[in-house]
RNA sequence: GAGCCUUUAGCUCAGUUGGUUUAGAGCAUUACCUUGACAGGGUAGGGGUCGACGGUUCGAAUCCGCCAAGGCUCACCA
């Protein structure tokens, strides 16, 4: 068989992709085996893979591919959202580049735009996802506005409804004035922005007194209610029962009394705007307020200003600083840092804004999924954020559900024409209950339904149920069988906007969690530590990434410096390790399969030696590594089986069965060489899986329908620590020897010799392995020191290579002093604990026996090179 | 403003309930060797008073307190 020289990524993931899909190994029915489940976190239709979902979706990848090959039933649900804000905007975008206005369009006209949207763009990201090598389910693939997914959805509203949890109310929301929707405090990011306070006179009612007020918002003044001061203020006591004159608009309000109010802020007087500001609003409803809403959705002045109508929010605060400067009510403008907040889909700054919405009431439907948590029956992944989760459940407030959008889930409730409701499925049912409920007889067209669509996490919280219709039929066999899911891999950001809320929702429809583990990643962000983002155009487009080094380059790269919940920070040369990792693996294998074999010549003893070691270190890895998945060290991991492949097998264990060049080797040999090498392709499997399965089929002939992906995972097996212990004490003779060989020139091809005083600890057991790999001719064991020796000692054995002209007194008496040094500091201080009565006393027996033998260790190690620094001179 | 988290080699991080040879890994770096598996490979080395100070203890990177820097979350300062 002719083995290309180079590993050329490229020319094999595709091919191999599409074997896994088309043999189905995906693919996963409920049958008698134990299931291992993820469902995806759904990314955004409107997105493209950023380096957040490659981690992301990498990570479920290597552990659902490693639960397959546990034997276990593994299932990778994918699915998508609909991402109302975001795919209405892009949809409501597009369509203005074709010259069409949203408004013009009826609610239906508009969704059929949409869902042509989102069948043409919807899958990008899915099917970019397989360039990655994701091993999900694609059959089962959902969408959160699928019908039964939506029917879901729906039913859930309306149960919540009639327990009560779900009601309607007027409240202050954060109003996108770009979007036109409320979005929640979740979607709104704070941030310090450079901005002017503007102190204004207020002329007090039937006199010449003003009272000066400080407002980062003077258009809002036109919506102003009251002036508001502290109680406890003397400066301001004899306004009481006053009123005062608002600028611009000559409207008399009250000047009211507040301890909201600080009194060391600005002037200590504050204007109410009830309509526009959340604290304005709580005084508002405190102290009676009228309440004036001075803008239109679209941020523009209403009619109610009676000023700058029409205009701009940001227009008309120019406009107003210019005529309270006119009129002379303006009596400074500084500048300040202020917070504003704006909306995390459009940008745009959000206005507090009084509306009709949608709760639900999160109180009490919240508290197991607090409970289950805080007593680790659903872990997070790192436990730091239990902390975090824990403040947000105890002060959860109701989550407005609704979106004043057209993309998403119409929120079903009726309304009769004299403005009551029923919430109900169709009109059908509608017309029922306003009987019922009533006692009103009303057809169907006379029903107005809500124009209101649901929050899209209203559809993404019932995930893990709902794509295996749980809701619709919460008895069915998949959801029996998939839920509760195992491991959620999602980002932190996202912990209560998603993962909260679909605990809350597993419980109540499932009364079960929706999954055991919840890792939490990192937040992937460029050298600078900022975030990688489009926006800032410093992420790379990961399918480029790919392109240059390779899906398995990529995921290795990915996974190389990303703890849990650690931040990574993503630089182009760790894809390059993790290619130039591929191509190790790549040539270790050609290296193993173009060599000849001969079935006559014996096993050579150093090859015997090898394959007992590695098979022990072997499964002293495989056990370390077992160990570091269940406790979700992936990194470190992927670290373990890059040390093991690169160091101990290819440097190590392959050096030590190498024939000499040219030659054949032993059938015994090559064929225990192809099964190590079959073992460290498994183990590398789910993080590599493509260039694993290319080796795999070249190792032996496979049949069709065989893959390494849907092989057995090598399992732990007992090995021998003292084999272990003597072959680390070999390695570091042959690194002496070489050391020597170094220092004093003597290439390789020229043997050499070494002579050795044994101590109780000396084994021959790897001498042939010490043979070759240090190319000795010859080793002898004696009892007297030789002069004029090179040495080294190794756990208490003595070696000696004899240099004749070579040696160099000075350097050896070097070396051996610098040892000396360091062993007596060594000594000096294990002394100093051992002289100590109180640790002598205090400290486990265990602990002392050890310090002792570090005593004895160290002594007689100075003793043999003292007597070694003697015989030198 | 409150709470939480982080702070260990040039960089990114381990360090599991305080004690197995006076702190580890990967990458980077330096020197030498090799160029017949390897867009390289091998060997060796340098580099840290474990953020600062104080405390508990026979013993602290590890526990406690305080401070500093950075980050995250929450919060009504116009």
């Amino acid at each position: 068989m002719e083995i290309p020289t180079k590993y050329e990524p490229q020319a094999c993931e595709d091919k191999w992709y599409k074997y896994w899909n088309d043999n189905g190994f995906f693919r996963s029915v409920p049958d008698e085996r134990e299931p291992y489940c993820i469902v995806i976190p759904p990314p955004n239709v409107t997105g493209v893979l950023h380096m957040g979902h490659m981690l992301n979706n990498t990570i479920q990848d290597v552990l659902v591919r490693r639960a397959r090959m546990l034997g276990k039933n593994a299932l990778w649900v994918p699915g998508t959202d609909h991402a109302s804000i975001a795919t209405e905007a892009k949809v409501v975008a597009k369509l203005k580049e074709e010259g069409i206005d949203k408004n013009t369009l009826s609610r239906e006209e508009f969704l059929e735009h949409a869902w042509r949207w989102k069948e043409k763009h919807g899958g990008i990201i899915l099917e970019q996802l397989k360039k990655l090598g994701a091993s999900c389910e694609w059959e089962r693939t959902k969408f959160t506005m699928d019908d039964e997914m939506s029917e879901s959805v729906i039913d859930v509203f309306i149960d919540l409804y009639n327990k009560g949890l779900i009601y309607r109310g007027v409240r202050m929301v954060n109003w996108d004035p770009q979007a036109k929707t409320a979005v929640s405090d979740e979607e709104v990011i704070y941030t310090e922005e450079n901005s002017k306070l503007y102190h204004v006179k207020y002329q007090i009612e039937g006199t010449n007194d003003f009272i000066v007020i400080a407002t980062t918002r003077p258009e809002t003044i036109l919506g102003d209610t009251a002036v508001c001061v502290n109680p406890a203020d003397p400066r301001y006591t004899h306004l009481k029962g006053k009123n005062v004159i608002v600028p611009m608009v000559n409207r008399v309000v009250p000047i009211i009394f507040d301890s909201y109010v600080d009194m060391e802020f600005g002037t200590g007087a504050l204007k109410i705007t009830p309509a526009h500001d959340i604290n304005d609003y709580e005084i508002g409803i405190r102290h009676n307020l009228k309440s004036i809403d001075i803008f239109n959705d679209d941020g523009t002045l209403s009619e109610k200003a009676e000023l700058f109508i029409g205009e701009d929010r940001f227009k008309a605060r120019k406009s107003a600083n210019k005529l309270l400067e006119e009129i002379g009510a303006l009596v400074k403008a500084e500048d300040y840092m202020n917070k504003v907040g704006r909306s995390e889909r459009t940008n745009a700054v959000i206005e507090p804004k009084l509306s009709m919405q949608w709760f639900m009431k999160m109180t009490e439907i919240s508290k197991p999924a607090l409970v289950n948590v805080m007593n680790d029956n659903i872990k997070l992944i790192p436990e730091k954020y239990k902390n975090t989760y824990k403040h947000w459940m105890e002060n959860v407030k109701d989550w407005c559900v609704s979106r004043q959008l057209w993309w998403g889930q119409r929120i079903p409730a009726f309304y009769l024409p004299d403005g009551r409701y029923v919430v109900a499925k169709t009109e059908q049912e509608a017309v029922v209950l306003a009987k019922e409920k009533y006692g009103i007889e009303l057809t169907a067209t006379e029903l107005r339904q809500d124009e209101d669509v649901l929050d899209t996490w209203f559809s993404s919280w019932l995930w893990p149920i709902s794509v295996f219709d749980g809701i619709r039929y919460p008895e069915n066999e998949e959801i029996k069988y998939y839920y509760p899911t195992n491991d959620l891999v999602t980002a932190p950001e996202i912990l209560f906007f998603w993962v909260a809320r679909m605990i809350i929702a597993g419980y109540e429809y499932q009364k079960d969690q929706p999954f055991k583990n919840v890792y939490l990643t990192g937040i992937v962000r460029d050298k600078q530590r900022r975030k990688m983002s489009k926006s800032l155009g410093n992420s790379p487009d990961p399918l480029d990434l790919i392109a240059k080094f390779g899906a398995d380059g990529v995921r290795a790269g990915m996974l190389f410096c990303s703890p849990a919940g650690g931040d990574l920070l993503f630089d182009e040369s760790l894809t390059e390790q993790g290619r130039n990792f591929c191509n190790k693996i790549w040539n270790a294998f050609r290296l193993v399969k173009n060599w000849d074999v001969d079935d006559k010549i014996p096993q050579p003893e150093a090859s015997t030696l090898a394959i007992e070691w590695f098979d022990n270190r072997l499964n002293q890895v495989i056990e370390s590594l077992d160990e570091q998945y269940d406790t979700y060290r992936l990194s470190e991991a992927l670290m373990t089986v890059y040390k093991l492949f690169w160091d101990e097998f290819s440097s190590w264990y392959l050096e030590m069965i190498k024939p000499a060049y040219e030659c054949p080797i032993d059938k015994k040999t090559l064929d225990a060489t192809l099964v190590f090498f079959d073992k460290l392709l498994r183990l590398l499997h789910p993080f590599t899986p493509f260039i694993t399965e290319e080796i795999w089929q070249y190792i032996e002939e496979r049949k069709p329908g065989e893959s390494i992906m849907v092989s057995e995972m090598p399992k732990a097996k007992k090995y021998d620590t003292a084999i272990l212990d003597l072959f680390e004490n070999s390695k570091e003779v042959i690194g002496n020897i070489r050391m020597v060989r170094q220092e004093k020139n003597i290439p390789l091809k020229d043997a050499m010799n070494i002579q050795i005083i044994k101590s109780k600890a000396f084994s021959d057991k790897f001498n042939p392995v010490i043979e070759k790999l240090a190319r000795l001719e010859k080793i002898e064991y004696i009892t007297e020191k030789p002069a004029g020796a090179s040495s080294f000692i190794v756990n208490t054995v003595e070696y000696f290579i004899q240099l004749g002209d070579l040696i160099n007194k000075e350097e050896e008496l070097k070396k051996l002093n610098e040892e000396l040094n360091y062993t007596k500091g060594f000594l000096k201080s294990v002394m100093g604990k051992l002289s100590n009565a109180s640790f002598v006393n205090n400290a486990p027996k265990n602990v002392v026996d050890a310090e002792n033998k570090k005593k004895e260790d160290a002594e007689m190690k100075i003793k043999t090179l003292e007597e070694q620094i003697a015989s030198l001179k």
